[in-house]
DNA sequence: AAAACGGGGCG
DNA sequence: CGCCCAGTTTT
């Protein structure tokens, strides 16, 4: 084990990436940087990053904004309960830790949106403290070098290597340890195709020895995504005004605003079964032509998307002025829609 | 314990 | 275009 850590960290020191997150290491800088990295890779992660910290540069101004801003800086990155959760943790630290990063793993834990893992990554990045970081990369690169031939996800697995990890903190620092870690996941011991070659602890890697990388980790297979049909009209209303509705329920895309979302009826609805519909919702609508159609796949869901268009003389408090759709947070598919129309 | 939650990238 | 990646909360 000794021989592992200082191979790891020695390497580490040499190849370790320049990332935005690794300038400076405070307890909220490191915060912000794995949540975005939640199921997000690094370079999609790194613009978000900075446009973040640009715009919410401490806890305090995370706290006090609109949720609503908050979602529009996440815009287009997904998961959008991450950003909901940064936004309501930022208040759980004004309200119950006098605007101060928590540094216990109990309170830390506490906040919305922080599990195991964010949790352990804050405590070790930001403090040096010993508490493991076990993410994809961590799970991988351990189940291959111990030769962890069992269900990854499983609860005693999970114990087992932070077992494993805990007693490389006798060789270095928490800190490099963890990071070494999952940089070495990134980079060298990838799900597919893995660099050994190049890596460090090849020589000490039981998988390597047995020839069963490419068969670990061990993991589950998924669910079959549910097939879902939506209909969503562009609904513009007098003096450049457009329709907007913010989405509430426990769905996708809570917090975020789309066009006129109609659900229920089957994609070759004809514009007079949607018409229908929209009366339904007291809605009275003119010129409903369908413009086009997508399909836009989630991991758990393929949505089936038509796109409609139609005018209104109508103007509820639902009608937002074209040139203010920028300010709104909007899903993948309409990011574009958006744009377009703003102009 | 299982399901829900986005979007990007690779071959 | 099918397949892979994966922490936290909710159910």
């Amino acid at each position: 084990m000794e021989k592992i850590a200082n191979l790891l960290i020695t390497w580490f020191q040499y190849k370790k990436r320049e990332l935005p997150w690794r300038k400076n290491r405070s307890p909220y800088r490191v915060w912000v940087s794995e949540i975005i990295l939640q199921q997000t890779k690094v370079e999609q992660g790194k613009a978000y990053f900075e446009r973040f910290m640009a715009q919410f540069p401490n806890i305090k101004s995370l706290a006090t904004a609109d949720q609503k801003d908050v979602l529009k800086v996440w815009e287009g990155l997904g998961y959008y309960s991450r950003a909901r959760n940064l936004h309501k943790a930022a208040n759980q630290i004004i309200d119950h830790h006098n605007g101060v990063f928590p540094n216990s793993h109990e309170k830390i834990i506490a906040l919305k949106g922080v599990g195991k893992y964010t949790a352990g990554a804050i405590l070790s990045f930001a403090w040096n403290r010993p508490y493991p970081a076990i993410d994809g990369n961590t799970v991988r690169v351990t189940t291959r070098v111990f030769g962890i031939h069992m269900d990854a996800h499983h609860a005693y697995v999970q114990r087992h290597i932070a077992s494993l990890i805990t007693e490389l903190y006798k060789y270095s620092s928490p800190k490099e340890i963890n990071e070494s870690i999952i940089e070495l996941g990134a980079l060298i011991c990838r799900p597919k195709n893995p660099l050994c070659t190049e890596c460090p602890i090849n020589n000490h890697c039981v998988a390597k020895e047995q020839n069963t990388i490419h068969l670990l980790p061990l993991l589950k297979k998924k669910a079959q995504p549910r097939e879902r049909v939506l209909h969503f009209i562009l609904l513009h209303g007098p003096k450049d005004t457009i329709y907007i509705e913010l989405r509430q329920k426990s769905d996708i895309w809570k917090g975020l605003y789309t066009p006129l979302l109609i659900e229920g009826i089957e994609l070759s609805a004809s514009a007079e079964e949607l018409l229908s519909e929209t009366a339904k919702r007291n809605i009275k609508i003119d010129n409903l032509t369908k413009t086009n159609t997508l399909i836009h796949k989630l991991t758990h869901q393929t949505l089936h998307i038509n796109i409609w268009q139609a005018t209104t003389k109508e103007r509820t408090s639902y009608f937002i002025k074209r040139s203010d759709l920028s300010n709104f947070p909007t899903p993948k598919p309409f990011i574009s829609i958006f744009k377009k129309i703003s102009e």
